[in-house]
DNA sequence: ACAGACCTAATTGTATACATTATGTATAAA
DNA sequence: TTTATACATAATGTATACAATTAGGTCTGT
């Protein structure tokens, strides 16, 4: 971290905030504001906002400045749903080219995933995670599908993180992960598809129900 | 234009230099003199570098500027080829989804793809190439996989506008993009599927061609 | 001739001052 | 009371000066 940019520091600091929801959607952010609180110039405050534009982390409003992306419903449901299907592509191939230094990766993933929750480390587990996925995009032997689905876990992570925040999301999150493990060391192409595409499905409603719960809090602190 | 930041400009200019092949690959790219040929300060060169490069069409050397991305030929071979598997995806939401409008679009966007072969105009061509793709993209009715598409459309965009450059290739390419087009139309799932695996396919084969030649090329023009 | 240290030039990283633009507010006229 | 205009304010957009770092060359000592 000593040898790092200021630019990258606000970056990964304010990336940080956003996932994990400290800074949460629709907020407005401005170069100046972020400075300040920051204590660095606006430049490397620009640059780090212009990046997490890019990414889709915060939205850019021309000559406006900034706000923190609040996607629908509907369109969290997407990305869920197209992060699934590029995954069971990367999957595929992942059962036809994992090595078996990576298979060891992923168990030790698997154990360390068992020890956060049981510890309750909740920033750990999400990257425990994000993780896991990313083992098996590397061992799909394809840089630009790496990309792609790095990409889309990027872009899930602030939802997912909200997910693990329940106990008992984070044992089923691990039991689906196990799935997974086991089909693509059994080389079982099918049952992967299977346990990718549960995977998905499950955060999917998980996350309507937590979106429907967070809308009717929403609803009652409104004022008239 | 009239109307648009320098940083745009910029980044438009050196975008449009780079696909062209005007600008080779491995070229290497500082501020100042992007900053000096276009008469603006280095800030907007700076964030316009920036987006490039995690676009991917510049790679950035921390503390020593940026090249021209250089993909090997593996890569753009796997580059291809993912670009298939997911526009694969995009069709057969495409074919469930499409709106007439959109399927007029694509028709008048064939229309002029013809003439344009016609005339011989290069970008022209490129650009309703990336266009035709843009209506399948949005067709499929998803927010996230339209992302995903249109920037795998954009990585292979330098690559195609090279093969555009053949005359026989453009009538090929208009060739599968009617086929692309009549699959769809007829609700043709499995057609559409081998129509776009087709079109990857034919691309990937001439762009194998093309990197022989060229290297051949490159072999004869060294010194020894 | 070679190794190593030092120095210089080139390049990015950061701060800041100034320019431009958009928005909201106050005031005056209809 | 409403509307239009002008001005103030706050934000981004741009230019530039300065700092820090790195690469490459040169000089020196062996």
């Amino acid at each position: 971290m000593r040898n790092e940019s200021l630019k990258s520091k606000v970056y990964q600091s304010l990336r940080r905030d956003i996932i994990s929801g400290e800074i949460p959607g629709n907020t407005r952010v401005t170069e100046v504001a972020v400075a300040q609180s920051l204590n660095v110039s606006r430049t490397p405050v620009r640059e780090a906002l212009q990046k997490l534009a890019q990414e889709r982390l915060l939205i850019s409003i021309p000559k406006a400045g900034y706000m923190v992306e609040h996607l629908s419903d509907d369109d969290i449901q997407d990305l869920f749903s197209t992060r699934t299907e590029i995954e069971q592509i990367a999957v595929k191939k992942a059962i036809r080219f994992i090595t078996v230094e990576e298979l060891k990766a992923m168990d030790d993933n698997l154990e360390q995933t068992q020890a956060a929750i049981k510890q309750g480390e909740e920033f750990t587990l999400t990257d425990l995670d994000l993780a896991f996925h990313s083992i098996l995009y590397t061992a799909a032997r394809s840089r630009s599908l790496f990309r792609v689905c790095k990409n889309l876990s990027e872009l899930t992570l602030k939802y997912r993180h909200g997910l693990n925040q329940s106990p008992g999301l984070r044992n089923q999150m691990l039991q689906q992960h196990i799935e997974i493990y086991q089909a693509i060391i059994s080389k079982d192409a099918p049952k992967a598809l299977d346990a990718v595409n549960t995977h998905g499905e499950k955060a999917k409603s998980h996350l309507r129900t937590v979106m429907k719960k967070v809308r009717s809090d929403q609803f009652d602190s409104e004022r008239f």
